[in-house]
DNA sequence: CGCATACGCGCC
DNA sequence: AAACGGCGCGTTTGCG
């Protein structure tokens, strides 16, 4: 057995030289991660002081890795954890391998265009931005922003937060805040949005392609602290979605001739998971039946039939809805839904008393989290929150805030893990797996493939197939899938 | 000059 | 005082 870190690079570096990568491994980094998912540095130097308390260089790397390992087993087994790691984490090691390696391809000569597309609007903004202030100055500083619109342009201050060192806010909440209390507005909150594609995605993006013509992603799979995947260089779990700009953005990533570009998602996962958790009747029926859930929510909490139910109030049940998976209080919902703090409190009251298995979910979650100091979910994956027995409440809260959201987000992050893990088999015994079928992206709750279109209707049946029963709930799992020629337009 | 931090913002 | 969970990254700013 290989035993080691970072094995996804030795995996890849035995597909490079053409041989077969070892069909057992034990990823030491991933090991250590499982362990404690919040130590955020998986390094052999690292693993050695915190969990041997021993000085790296006083011993050999073999030896320590040899000690590190054992160490794993010993208690990867203590904390049940030996069903995550070797039957989800380590076979998806080399499903990541394989994605990175696959990449997703880029029209470059498309980007080329919308990035001098976006420098002229650019432009434009900036000199219109000048003009209004009265003179040159450096729009992507906060800190020069904030000094021109309050202080030189005299903007009203009313109901402008500060940040936390005192500066004035002008984040995009504020600027929309103030939009109407001076036309350099608009234009400022324009430009940050072109600012912001052309500098985070259209031009770091063209740099990144490769010679294949495609851009090949890293997954990070010690990178967060509930179970999920991070992306970096780039982050392609971040690609924009909102806005005309962003939709544009979205469209650079294409597939090869003869292929289609495939989205499977998860639909509502996190609250399939919360109703299925909590046992929460009202909700595990809405799900059982298939139901708008937002609109079900809205009903509820405002005491109205289905039909009743407006856009807006399905908007503000929407965000509560959201906001309960993240432990959010009143003080945050007033903020993002627009109700005074009083309103706010009505509404989160009257969601638990529509949904009072969640209500005592969380209590209970929350409580076993302060006793034990660790929160698992449904597999066992853990994370240790000892500052949920706070004797700083803001501390405790927070705390409390992660526990509740880690089993949802932490089995939510599992679901999607076994069923990229399955998928392979399942692919190569069609004999689709790397020719016909190749999966891209994973985007947390959702999977992106590339797929030949002579097969396209029966992988897709195949694909949804494997996603839906990757797991079982108190609740079906839903799968919607899209496709289209690029990433930006699916249907 | 590199590096860390603050701020801001894209996604699920 | 803080007030919504999880990320990665670009630009600015101040420091050594």
């Amino acid at each position: 057995m290989l035993t080691d870190f970072n094995i996804k690079e030795k995996i890849k570096e035995f597909k490079r030289i053409g041989k077969k990568p070892p069909a057992e491994y034990f990823d030491l980094g991933i090991a250590y991660w499982l362990l404690n998912p919040d130590e955020g540095d998986y390094s052999l130097e690292n693993l050695s002081k915190k969990f041997l308390h021993k000085d790296p260089a006083a011993s050999s790397r073999q030896d320590l890795k040899g000690e590190l390992y054992n160490y794993a087993v010993k208690k990867l087994k203590e904390y049940k954890l030996e069903k995550l790691f070797y039957d989800v984490e380590m076979p998806l090691v080399s499903a990541l391998a394989e994605m990175e390696d696959a990449g997703i391809k880029i029209d470059s000569a498309y980007l080329k265009r919308l990035d001098k597309e976006l420098d002229g609007e650019i432009k434009k903004l900036v000199k219109a931005i000048y003009k209004e202030a009265g003179g040159t100055f450096n729009i992507n500083s906060p800190k020069q922003l904030g000094e021109i619109l309050f202080k030189k342009l005299k903007i009203d201050i009313a109901g402008v937060k500060k940040t936390k060192t005192g500066q004035i806010s002008t984040n995009e909440q504020t600027l929309s805040l103030i939009k109407n209390r001076h036309p350099i507005v608009k234009h400022l909150l324009e430009y940050r949005e072109l600012f912001k594609l052309q500098s985070t995605y259209v031009r770091p993006l063209q740099e990144l392609v490769g010679k294949d013509g495609r851009v090949h992603t890293t997954y990070i799979q010690t990178g967060t602290s509930t179970g999920r995947l991070s992306s970096q260089n780039p982050n392609l779990q971040n690609i924009p979605i909102e806005g005309a700009w962003g939709r544009k953005v979205r469209r650079a990533f294409i597939v090869e001739k003869g292929f289609m570009l495939a989205a499977f998602d998860y639909s509502q996962i996190e609250l399939r998971v919360l109703a299925s958790l909590s046992g929460d009747p009202k909700m595990m029926e809405a799900f059982n039946n298939d139901l708008d859930i937002h609109k079900l929510t809205a009903a509820n909490v405002f005491n109205v039939s289905l039909e009743k139910v407006t856009p807006e109030m399905r908007r503000l049940a929407k965000t509560l809805n959201f906001g309960v998976v993240y432990g959010m209080g009143a003080f945050a919902f007033a903020k993002t839904s627009g109700l005074s703090a009083v309103e706010a409190r009505k509404f989160i009251d009257e969601y638990f008393s529509d949904f009072k298995k969640i209500k005592e979910w969380q209590e209970e979650v929350k409580a076993q989290t302060r006793t034990f100091g660790y929160v698992m979910n449904l597999n066992g994956r853990r994370r240790w929150l000892l500052q949920a027995a706070s004797m700083f409440r803001s501390e405790a809260a927070e705390a409390e805030r992660a526990a509740i959201n880690m089993p949802v987000q932490g089995l939510a992050a599992d679901i999607i893990k076994i069923a990229m893990v399955k998928l392979k088999p399942e692919l190569e015994k069609k004999g689709w797996y790397g020719n016909q079928v190749r999966m891209l992206l994973t985007i947390h709750d959702e999977l992106l493939f590339e797929i030949k279109e002579n097969i396209i209707k029966e992988a897709m049946a195949l694909i949804r197939k494997i996603m839906e029963s990757a797991y079982e709930l108190e609740v079906p799992i839903k799968v919607t899938a899209k496709i289209g020629k690029n990433w930006g337009e699916l249907d």
